[in-house]
DNA sequence: TAGTAGTCCACAATCTTAGTAGGATAGTGT
DNA sequence: ACACTATCCTACTAAGATTGTGGACTACTA
């Protein structure tokens, strides 16, 4: 499951993304709109900048926006980058491997059912952008 | 991602199933030779008992063993026993639904998506079984 | 230079995960 | 009946992640 701060990040994104070219909104604005605790948009933003997904102007007139177009920022992105790995298993991650103690890959029938997931899960993931989210 | 107890759960499972019709197992077998912590397996056998997965028989010559044949065990169901929801967000999953705070469902391009990726993930883990974990 | 708004660091409460300890209970073989 | 064996069960702990909060600092604008 996604945790609540993916879950708010998305939220978040959806709403600059509505408002892209809009120039930057307050992180006020989007906590109340969004119902987000303001603190804890705050680090969720500030993580999403460092990941070069939003910039950020301060000062009066000032806020956060999206730094590249919605259609170039990737679903599978914000999820590896707030919530961690996709797969379900860290032997089988693309992002996030990690070899498998005990276990070898190559006769383990879990691993072969879970590269499945993963690649039916990537495909739609990595083709749906921020774009996608607001109808 | 799975939870160790959740590998371990399957480990365990892939075991007994190899196992299967040859009476039953100790728990310290199954942990010496998959490696798992004896107490730690111990509560994730129980819980698998208790949900009619496995069976077992004290004393002498006792251990456990599955309950069911292999085939009939779907991957779908020990993940939901052990791991819990399938789906990434709560207001998406089929066994586990809670409705989305502050988010109309019909109106939340997450929810979409992810109704799609909980999709293509039952489509394998709900027509694989224990049997497909032992090749 | 006053006010506005993001930046940054540290902390705290709560929950989950991963395991451990030890005795109770029930079945087996002699 | 008795000793032995193996599961059953409750409770506990340590560490880590999650979900926040507080407060000072910095940068920008008018």
């Amino acid at each position: 499951m996604l945790s609540k701060k993916s879950q708010y990040a998305f939220k978040a994104l959806e709403y600059l993304t509505a408002k892209y070219k809009e120039g930057p909104v307050l992180i006020s604005e989007i906590a109340k709109k969004k119902k987000i605790p303001l603190k804890f948009l705050e680090n969720i933003l500030l993580e999403l900048k460092k990941a070069e997904i939003l910039d950020s102007k301060k000062g009066k007139g000032g806020g956060y926006f999206l730094k590249k177009s919605p259609e170039k920022v990737k679903v599978a992105t914000i999820i590896r980058l707030v919530n961690g790995p996709i797969s379900m298993l860290p032997c089988v991650s693309l992002y996030f491997y990690e070899r498998c103690k005990n276990c070898d890959e190559k006769q383990c029938g879990l691993h072969d059912m879970m590269v499945e997931v993963r690649d039916a899960t990537l495909k739609i993931v990595e083709n749906r952008t921020l774009r996608d989210l607001v109808v």
